[in-house]
DNA sequence: ACCTAAGGCTAACGACGTTAGCCGTCAAGT
DNA sequence: ACTTGACGGCTAACGTCGTTAGCCTTAGGT
């Protein structure tokens, strides 16, 4: 059960707002993400957009919570295996680059998420995990580390990285 | 032998104008670093800048050098196991986190990188894991992967990092 | 004596996030 | 039926950012 709190909290005229806000990212990159360039795609001002949220921190915030309930969504519908939940999150993070950046650079605005939604997010590599935490925190930074050096041009062009998810999976197994 | 390239490739006018870029860098953060303040903090006023560096990338670029460098004498001073490696990884990256983290979140300039430094700065970790670049990766990514979490919060307060660090490494030296 | 290169300067531009203040529309309350 | 107020647009403008154009001074080399 998706549980879409975003399609909840918000107003209508926001959830468009935030859509279009997604889509820019999405396509163009975070330096595309402006107030200007998404009012224009809305056919408004962008002033008139600081009458749905209060700055752009606050829009940015609900792509972070749509991305977090995505990424929960992605895991809890992989098997209850660690190189399954691996290639899950992999999958999701690697088809949303610009998302995932955005979601995990900041650092997590606990305060202003909706309850529970960093938890959900985190529960089926807890679970998979037996509830030792620090195996589940070695196995996620392992996993944001993959992605987030691959995104950001780290590895050589001709590394296969496959084979480093799976020697990395195989190395938490144990 | 720590072979500086940043001493010999700059001007010492270029140098200066560096040391103080990284000063701003290490003790205001990333938002800090701006070209209006890098100035005022050297006497002149911004334009004057462009007389050394073709613009803020490009700066920024030597930021990244150093740090590199920097990774690797740290790298190359930790005893040969994966567990010192790792220690000295996490060590210098949660004393720089602005440089680290600037360093890390651009996608690299290879083509402009002083010739070597990126294969120095693996060299330590690639020789632990035996030649093993999958097991080399892997271990990279659990290692950055710990470090840009607990910078941009993602960990809760109370969560036992070093516990997770061990896990981590013991999970590599199977 | 001259030329050049190095390294400053001021003024200004365009893009950014953001604020102030105005105005039309429309549903609800009296 | 008239008013009110919320909603959601608008223009004008501000301050900050990176950056460019163009001018000036100074030191060295020929």
């Amino acid at each position: 059960m998706p549980e879409r709190s975003t399609t909840d909290r918000l107003t209508p005229r926001k959830r468009e707002i935030v859509t279009e806000a997604r889509a820019l990212l999405e396509e163009h990159g975070a330096a595309a993400l402006t107030m200007r360039a998404l009012a224009d795609r809305l056919g408004i001002k962008a002033p008139s957009l600081y009458k749905h949220f209060p700055d752009k921190a606050a829009l940015e915030l609900e792509l972070v919570v749509l991305s977090l309930e995505e990424t929960a969504e992605a895991l809890e519908a992989a098997s209850d295996s660690l190189p399954s939940l691996m290639n899950a999150y992999r999958t999701y993070a690697l088809a949303h680059p610009h998302l995932y950046r955005l979601n995990t650079e900041r650092s997590l605005p606990r305060g202003d998420l909706p309850e529970g939604l960093e938890a959900r997010a985190a529960a089926p590599l807890v679970r998979v995990c037996g509830g030792d935490m620090n195996a589940a925190r070695a196995a996620w930074a392992f996993a944001h580390g993959m992605v987030i050096l691959q995104l950001n041009g780290r590895f050589p062009d001709d590394a296969d990285l496959s084979a480093a998810w799976e020697t990395g999976a195989d190395a938490f197994e144990g």
